[in-house]
DNA sequence: TGAAATCAGACTATTTCAGTCCTATTTCCT
DNA sequence: AGGAAATAGGACTGAAATAGTCTGATTTCA
């Protein structure tokens, strides 16, 4: 249940890689160090860029950078730009979505599992890039 | 990433159930009252047990129980009893399995990652079946 | 103008998960 | 003794999520 997806891994390695290098990289350069599959992380990147976490330039000469210092970028950011799932149970949902579970109303751990869901992203949240380094 | 399994959600309704009931309660009576498949709930339960959470009594007349105060069930176990995954990489593995990720030795990100286990593991563990209740 | 890079979407393959089915065994009650 | 009700355990199927690939478009610099 709290395996960490590929993205997620393949993204937190991009951003130490961006942050130990302080300037831009490219998707290129980045997947060759980590032997990370590029398509793949060209994709994590994008979605890295979506959430505003780093800038990107395109062309030649090109490339990453961060947005913001190590220290400000916590992990839960960075599981919420690259993961489907960033929520404990289906019924707490980010965006008060209403493809709620069906059993909303009968369920007797929903109360608990929001208590259980906000230790979990205390804790995701409170490690940042810079202990990545 | 963090999204529990239907194992888990329906093992914690189960053990909420046993523990509001105090006593012994079948599968079909816990499956009954809380909407959950039979089937798959009775795998689960026989996961409890083999966890050594709930104790079993066969035949007519049986059920399950808890082998324990609620209070002193903490979820990390119940995760370990129902979950495949209960490391947040493959690279963490509980009982030093060697199947271990290919990028072990060229991995930067591991180090970290094992802080961030136990972190997540202290939030799970945090929480008890009393707090279900 | 061409090379190198990001951007975007569709696609496939693999793995995981939820759920079902079937059979054996145990135990109580009549 | 025998049947009903329960756990025990394995095999199986279908659906969904994930990992990874492919193709083409656009941007930008030299
Ligand atoms: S309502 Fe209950 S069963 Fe449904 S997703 Fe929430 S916690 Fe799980
Ligand atoms: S070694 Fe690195 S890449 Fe491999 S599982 Fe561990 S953290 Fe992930």
């Amino acid at each position: 249940m709290l395996r960490l997806s590929k993205r997620v891994e393949y993204g937190l390695m991009a951003l130490q890689y961006l942050a130990k290098s302080g300037g831009v990289a490219t998707a290129r350069e980045i997947s060759d160090a980590g032997q990370i599959p590029y398509e793949l992380l060209a994709k994590v990147m994008q979605s890295l860029k979506h959430e505003g976490i780093i800038d990107s330039y395109q062309g030649v000469r090109g490339g990453y950078a961060l947005l913001f210092s190590p220290e400000s970028i916590n992990l839960a950011r960075v599981v919420r730009a690259l993961d489907e799932h960033t929520t404990i149970t289906e019924c707490i949902s980010p965006s008060g979505d209403h493809d709620a579970c069906q059993m909303l109303h009968t369920c007797t751990i929903k109360a608990p599992m929001n208590k259980l869901q906000q230790r979990m992203e205390e804790s995701i949240g409170s490690m940042t890039i810079a202990e990545l380094l």
